[in-house]
RNA sequence: GGGAGCUUAGCUCAGCUGGUUCAGAGCAUCUGCCUUACAAGCAGAGGGUCGGGGGUUCGAACCCCUCAGCUCCCACCA
């Protein structure tokens, strides 16, 4: 065995053996009746992404989750795939042009669109290539992209089919807008600079109509919005400004009349406590638009000139900035402006375009969510899917019971190209449907009129991306295919499709908290509307991965390790273990490579186990009697690790299920089990008890799969002859046997007491090559299985006495008294001293239990069982004091 | 502004229905060891008034009130 290196090199194993599982379709499931089904779908990285430690650990814990599943008989199906990310990929794809000195305003959308097929197919799902260095155990070939044919005509069957059901509309809302892309931007690409932004705070007044100098003033910092103004609100309680509501104000150099109304929404405090309504360009503004039914003047174009709604000829076509600089200057010189002052605020920049955002009233398509989402709260309200930690569930409830429309067009190419058709500038003229040939039918018998294809314009825009992903559970199964889906009903027939109707609902979704709305919840509805059904049982969400410092990794910062150079150094198995020491279940993970590196100490620990195993010489006519106690009381000890492990898996705490195998492996298997029954250097072992320990071991071996699948695959292999295509990736979980309780209590006394025999070497400066003497009342009579385990591991003689010889270190584990001779090397009076102390201890805590004893309230109140604790309690501390005392006066005399 | 959550050892976290599995784990630290599977190791040890204060109870890390600090989500300041 000297030949096995001692260190475990795991790059030289690990390409190997993925190689081989693909190899064998270790990975590919596919209904099977005798089997129950375990099936998880990938969250679709983005197919523009690259692999960061959010990724690993994400896919790590899928890893685990459906490796374990193979194990135990099911059939384990993990789909993987991508996703299109429409705006992220087409701001790559713009940005690759722009290199090649390519305007993407100078394409068609159809030479566009080549360009980023040409980029996806060349650059697109490196991601997923980079999970295999990780052993994610994917069925790769089900591997699917959300723009993918069958998924393109799913996601637009489904909008047909929902704008028929009347939960798709299309309806003016207020967007962010972004003047150099023109397009309008979600909130997530609008962003906001921690500390505000410098600006400007205008105050202006207006007159009252039918005043000559009265004046009502307002404060503003966009004041070349004055002009898209429809009214002046005041807060309904305000004194100050009762009397005025009702009455006129006159914009100003517009001399425009807009009435003065009282809304709750004007605070009172800011400003003057009157606030300018600008319902075309201010959210808020819209909003009291609505209330009070107010016009909508819209003043600003899409490229952010002015246009001629503003009136005043002179700023037609100028840029917003450049009229807010004339503007204030004109105000300003007709008296019209009472205060300028600085004023840091919130200005939101577009993510791609850093220009200034501004919200603008568009014609975007909606997903009514109201009604449709309702069976999605009930589902996580009882517990019908169930939220990983729990207290996501609070989140979800809120947003779902405050749940807002939901705007799914984007003004983009890279998408799913929203099937509506247009045959007429009115507001109704138009028909949604899968193909130009079906529209041209309906715009026919809806207009009544004679119309060709060419007579119809198809909606530029695109889909949100959320509107591809949430049929992610039922689209990988290629639900919506013709034969599958039910057009007259809206529902999936689920017969029609096996690998579906068989895998779905599916097991655990693992995933981002932050993405619970964006995704997780829309697959639930999506779910429940086409399938009648949840698409999974449990939602498992992950932290955020933090560097140890525990701010985010970015990369701006540069504290975000690459995922592969880790790999690299310390093996796909030391990293994935080294994520999963410190994540409880949506905590945030504080990673430190000091992770990873107890990660590869850990496999180097199992590779060592396995070349100490490896290297025994047997010998067939040795007795094996000396080692059946070791190995009875290590299967008992693995049952009841099984068991521990098997209920950190049914409640998803990965982190603990990794904490059990590796305290398992490495203190009770190595550290004591192997001790136990290796023999002495250079002697050989009976094949009894190789056999057996070789057996523990590839348990061993498969409880650690999960965790550290290359490692394991290769001892498992190394340990024994195998088969070809024999892994021990599919191998079966081990099962546990009933545990034997007295050996494991006994265990616990044991090795206590070699722990403290181990512990007066240590501090009474003893070689543990040094035998002694152990003195207890009856010897080894006190154990029925680890009195000789006991010799060995302590290196003592255990021995009866009589109260003659029990001089020396006395020592209690559990009740056992021990002692341990130790004429001439220990001062009498410093043993004196330690005795007394000890003494003193238990004297205090024999004082706390008498006097809870002697309480009524405590007697009265306490349920029998506690009582019962206390008196225990009681007797043994007396029994540890008479002993102790008795030491004591053998010190002494 | 609305909502949710957190505070236990130096660090990261367990701790379930209030009571001996209640004060735990891993890492880090300290002390011995190059002992023949492993120094990426072995053997041992020391660390905590459970954020502060108050209350309920025979009994509180756990329940209630209060103060302080931290984090996240949503909305957003004219």
């Amino acid at each position: 065995f000297m030949s096995l290196s001692i260190k475990y090199n795991p790059s030289e194993v690990e390409d190997k053996w993925y190689a081989r599982w693909l190899a064998e379709g270790v990975f590919h499931a596919k209904p099977n009746p005798s089997k129950e089904p375990y099936c998880i779908v990938i969250p679709p990285p983005n197919v523009t992404g690259v692999l960061h430690m959010g990724h690993m650990l994400n896919n790590t814990i899928q890893d685990i989750l459906i490796r374990k599943a193979r194990m135990e008989g099911k059939e384990a199906c993990w789909v993987p795939g991508t996703d299109h990310a429409s705006i992220a990929t087409e701001a790559r794809v713009v940005a690759m042009l722009r290199e090649r000195g390519i305007k993407k305003s100078d394409l068609t959308r159809d030479e566009f669109l080549a360009y980023a097929w040409e980029w996806k197919e060349k650059y697109g799902g490196i991601i997923l290539e980079q999970l295999k260095k990780l052993g994610a155990s994917c069925d790769w070939d089900r591997t699917s992209f959300t723009m993918d044919e069958g998924y393109y005509k799913a996601v637009i069957r489904v909008f047909v089919d929902l704008h028929k059901k009347g939960y798709i509309y299309r309806g003016l809302r207020m967007i962010n807008w972004d003047c150099e892309a023109k397009t309008a931007l979600s909130n997530e690409e609008v962003l906001y600079k921690e500390d505000g932004e410098k600006s400007i705070l205008y105050s202006v007044r207006y007159k009252i109509k039918g005043t000559t100098d009265e004046w009502v003033i307002i404060a503003t910092q966009r004041p070349e919005t004055i002009m898209g103004d429809t009214a002046i609100a005041v807060n309904p309680t305000d004194a100050r400004y009762k009397h005025l509501v009702g009455k006129k104000a006159m914009v100003p150099f517009i001399e425009r009349e807009i009435p003065i109304i009282a809304d709750d929404y004007v605070d009172k405090a800011f400003g003057s406590g009157c606030l300018k309504v600008t319902p075309a360009h201010d959210v808020n503004d819209y909003e009291i638009g609505l209330r009070h039914k107010l016009a909508v003047i819209d003043t600003i174009n899409d490229d952010g000139t002015l246009n001629e709604k503003c009136e005043l000829p002179r700023y037609i076509g100028k840029d917003r900035f450049v009229v807010r600089k004339a503007f204030v200057k004109e105000l300003r010189e007709a008296g019209h402006l009472v205060k300028e002052e600085e004023f840091v605020t919130r200005i939101g920049r577009s993510e791609r375009t850093n220009t200034v955002v501004e919200p603008k009233l568009s014609l975007q398509w909606f997903v009514k969510m109201k009604d449709i989402s309702y069976r999605a709260l009930q589902a996580v309200e009882t517990d019908e899917i169930r939220l990983h930690p729990s207290k996501f569930k609070n989140t979800y409830r809120h947003w779902m019971e405050n749940v807002r429309d939901w705007c799914i067009s984007r003004q983009l190419w890279w998408g799913h190209r929203i099937p509506a058709y247009y045959y007429g500038s009115g507001e109704n003229d138009f028909v949604v449907a899968e193909s130009l040939a079906d529209a041209v039918r309906d715009a026919c018998s809806k207009s009544g009129r004679n119309l060709l294809a060419t007579d119809l314009r198809q909606d530029p825009d695109v889909l949100d991306t959320w509107a591809s992903s949430w049929l992610w559970p039922t689209a990988v199964f290629d639900g919506y295919a013709n034969d599958a889906f039910d057009q007259k009903t809206g529902k999936i027939i689920r017969a029609n499709r096996p690998d579906l109707d068989y895998f779905y609902p599916t097991q655990v979704l693992v995933t981002a908290p932050e993405i619970l709305f964006f995704w997780v919840a829309r697959m639930i509805i999506a779910g429940y509307e086409y399938m009648d059904e949840k698409p999974f049982e449990d939602v498992y969400l992950t932290g955020i991965v933090r560097d140890k410092q525990g701010r985010k990794m970015s990369k701006s910062l540069g504290n975000s390790p690459d995922p592969l150079e880790l790999i690299n150094s310390y093996g796909a198995d030391g990293v994935r273990t080294g994520m999963l020491f410190s994540s409880p279940a949506g905590n945030d993970l504080l990673f430190d490579e000091k992770l990873c590196e107890q990660g590869r100490n850990f496999a180097n620990k199992v590779w060592n186990a396995f070349r100490l195993i490896k290297g025994w010489e047997i010998v067939e006519q040795l007795p094996s009697e000396e080692n059946k106690n070791a190995i009875t009381w290590f299967e008992s000890r693995l049952s009841q690790a099984l068991t521990e492990l098997n209920d950190h898996f049914s409640k998803f705490r990965m982190s603990d299920a990794l904490m059990t195998v590796y305290k398992l492996i490495w203190d009770d298997f190595c550290s004591w089990y192997l001790e136990m029954v290796k023999p002495e250097y250079g002697k050989p072992i009976d094949r009894k008890t190789f056999e057996q320990t070789a057996a523990l071991f590839e348990q061993l071996l498969k409880v650690l799969h999960p965790f550290m699948p290359f490692i394991s695959e290769e001892l498992w292999h190394e340990l024994r002859d195998r088969k070809e295509n024999e892994f021990i990736a599919q191998a079966a979980w081990p099962m546990g046997r009933p545990i034997q309780s007295d050996i494991l209590n006994e265990s616990i006394v044991a090795f206590d007491l070699i722990a403290q025999v181990r512990n007066v070497r240590n501090t009474k400066g003893l070689s543990p090559k040094e035998h002694l003497m152990l003195y207890t009342p009856e010897g080894k009579g006190h154990f029925q299985f680890f009195a000789n385990l006991i010799g060995k591991l302590a290196n003592i003689e255990l021995t009866a006495s009589g109260n003659e010889l029990r001089q020396g270190h006395t020592f209690l584990a559990g009740k056992l008294e021990c002692t341990i001779p130790l004429k001439g090397k220990v001062d009498p009076a410093t043993a004196r001293i330690e005795i007394m102390r000890e003494i003193d201890y238990h004297k205090g805590f024999l004082s706390s239990v008498e006097k809870k004893l002697t309480n009524e309230k405590f007697m009265a109140g306490a349920p029998p069982g506690v009582i019962e604790i206390e008196l225990k309690k009681k007797a043994d501390a007396e029994s540890k004091i008479r002993m102790l005392e008795e030491n004591l006066a053998r010190l002494i005399s």
